[in-house]
DNA sequence: CCCCGATACACAAACGTTTGTGCCAACACT
DNA sequence: AGTGTTGGCACAAACGTTTGTGTATCGGGG
């Protein structure tokens, strides 16, 4: 009876720099610096290390590098959902940007609650990131969470939703501009009367594009009344809510510009139910360019983000606080220009 | 002058089990079991420890911990592209079951591209996941990259996407009896041409979407024409080429059914453009459930696949196959019943 | 001939956990 | 009193890297 070894249905002993040391017969020292290119290993003996590695598939293992080295190449993201079309292609330009750089991502929802931040903020922390970034869930409105990732000192980078008067880096986009452009066009079709339908204050990017809206008005000599701005949380039943309110007024309005594409969404819906047309009675402008903006009927004007070009921004921005540490002590906020996709709800409104 | 200590701003040192024993003058053995609630260690050490460890803020390095176990508490996931509502869905339905289970996970866009996906494979091993799950892109033809997956003796999971033919374990929806009950309605109600736009055949999904189709059609006695077939990669542009197809044919289709939300999309607005009415003239049903199909007009019926659902029976299906290593040889197979959901496209086409 | 600086590599100590094994005391049982 | 059992804890060796320091050999400049 020959002793049959036993079958190796235990792990499959992945191989380690030990392994390629022992069949070289060099130490560890010379395979680890040999892989990672350093100056003190001739040539001839990379060469040797390298064939071995390919030969043997060796597969580094990234958590104990990471352990020694105290980071990780792991990119910590939390944003507040990942339906609809601007966080999944900010998502895709991190990712681009992320990947080239050598670093992987995890992303995680907060679904708009700020408990569930705190916790994917420890998650994050847990898997040991090399940083966090974040947009913020909208009832966020104390930070306190996001102290831990500075006390562990590893970057922090917030993007699109950022936490109002604090210290941080960031990168947005310029919402100001953005509802300037919007309203500005609806001022430039013939609107005299329009409404803006606002998200909530606390969050930067709502106050921005109704700073917008209320500049683009005072640039055309227009006073702004304050029962044309309803303020929501920016559902697509907000939108109609709000246009069921706005037709009550005496003087009729005859343009709308909502701080999302979502309520826009609602209003036109709500518009046609009750017969009145988009754009001849009313015009009607979004923010997002989401992907439903090209579907209505008639299709919607919109200012879209620049998603992915955000993404990259936000890469770019972890990449340099990382490796400077000592930036971490200066405040850098990236900021990118929108662009007006002007469609049918807003054309052609006079004449 | 006080030799005032120098500043800190070095790394803030994390405090580790190593402090917690130094304090407690006990062993980080006893730290270590006291914390994973060990049954050697005595009630009052345990609470002693904990009570220390909250008070220092203890913050365990799930890396090292993953490096000695050998498995870290990170899932991957590959998906196609998180655009649209399925697979954002289906990651929501993951991320809740697997944050339940401790874990924490990683997403990965393929692009529908195999490289990227065979990279995004590479890059989750590296990252030391302990699973991954995926849904193939829809060039994948070939699938050795999984087999380092499984080499490592890790859980291997697909959903919706699945490889055709092979020994795997799955979760997907039960295709063909969506297919099937979309069909099944049209034919209720009246239509007896019905097209279908059919999607790439290599995918099962569409594969069983046309079977259902196929059945449905047999069950009413009804004979399947060739030419109301029509296979493309389901985009939108896709969907109105088809129609513009279709209605050239000398006998007029009076309903189509959909392997996608997309292409019947396109559909639609093909036939608007035309003049045809729809339902009455032009019945259509979708597939997917698209946030989309309550905005257009009319709105569009189609199935629904269930997404959360799925997400969670891929992680279940992924503890277990992690908790029982051996049952890596069966090969399991979850399947899921989706829901038609009527709406206006499809409704009252006779009487 | 001596010293200096490269060049090329090895030693060994980290990084922060987990865990098999060993030790000791206390207790119960024959 | 001797034997077995159990509870409670410590020792030390892993896990797979990285890296500061040490130590040869060699060539060339003084």
């Amino acid at each position: 009876m020959t002793p049959r070894k036993k079958q190796p249905t235990t792990t499959p002993h992945t191989v380690s720099m030990a392994d390629l040391a022992r069949e070289l017969g060099v130490s560890m020292t010379t395979i680890s610096r040999a892989l990672s290119d350093h100056h003190s290993i001739g040539a001839a003996t990379k060469q040797r290390v390298l064939k071995l590695a390919k030969k043997l598939n060796y597969q580094p293992n990234h958590l104990a590098a990471a352990l020694r080295k105290g980071q990780s190449r792991l990119l910590g993201v939390v944003v507040p959902y990942i339906e609809g079309k601007f966080f999944p292609s900010v998502i895709q330009g991190i990712e681009q940007a992320a990947s080239k750089a050598g670093f992987s991502v995890i992303v995680c929802q907060s679904h708009e609650d700020v408990q569930i931040e705190r916790r994917n903020v420890e998650t994050l922390l847990h898997a040991q990131v090399a940083g966090v970034l974040v947009s913020l869930a909208r009832n966020t409105q104390e930070f306190h969470h996001f102290d831990k990732v500075r006390a562990r000192g590893i970057p922090l980078v917030f993007f699109d939703r950022i936490p109002a008067s604090e210290f941080v880096n960031s990168v947005v986009l310029n919402d100001q501009a953005g509802g300037f452009a919007a309203t500005n066009h609806l001022l430039e079709q013939g609107c005299r009367r329009i409404a803006h339908l606002a998200g909530p204050q606390h969050l930067n990017i709502y106050r921005e594009r109704q700073q917008g809206y209320l500049n683009a008005l005072a640039a055309h000599g227009i006073e702004p009344q304050e029962e044309l701005i309803i303020y929501s949380d920016m559902t697509q039943e907000d939108g109609a809510q709000a246009i069921r309110q706005l037709l009550m007024l005496p003087n009729p309005i005859d343009g709308v510009f909502g701080a999302g594409d979502s309520v826009i969404l609602g209003a036109l819906q709500a518009l046609k139910s009750q017969g009145i047309r988009v754009p001849q009675d009313i015009a009607l402008a979004g923010f997002s360019n989401e992907g439903f903006t090209a579907i209505t009927e008639p299709r919607l004007t919109s200012v879209d983000q620049r998603c992915e070009e955000m993404g990259e921004a936000v890469v770019r921005l972890f990449l340099e606080l990382s490796t400077a540490p000592e930036a971490q002590f200066v405040q850098r906020q990236v900021v990118l220009q929108p662009e007006l996709f002007i469609r049918e709800s807003s054309l052609q409104v006079t004449e």
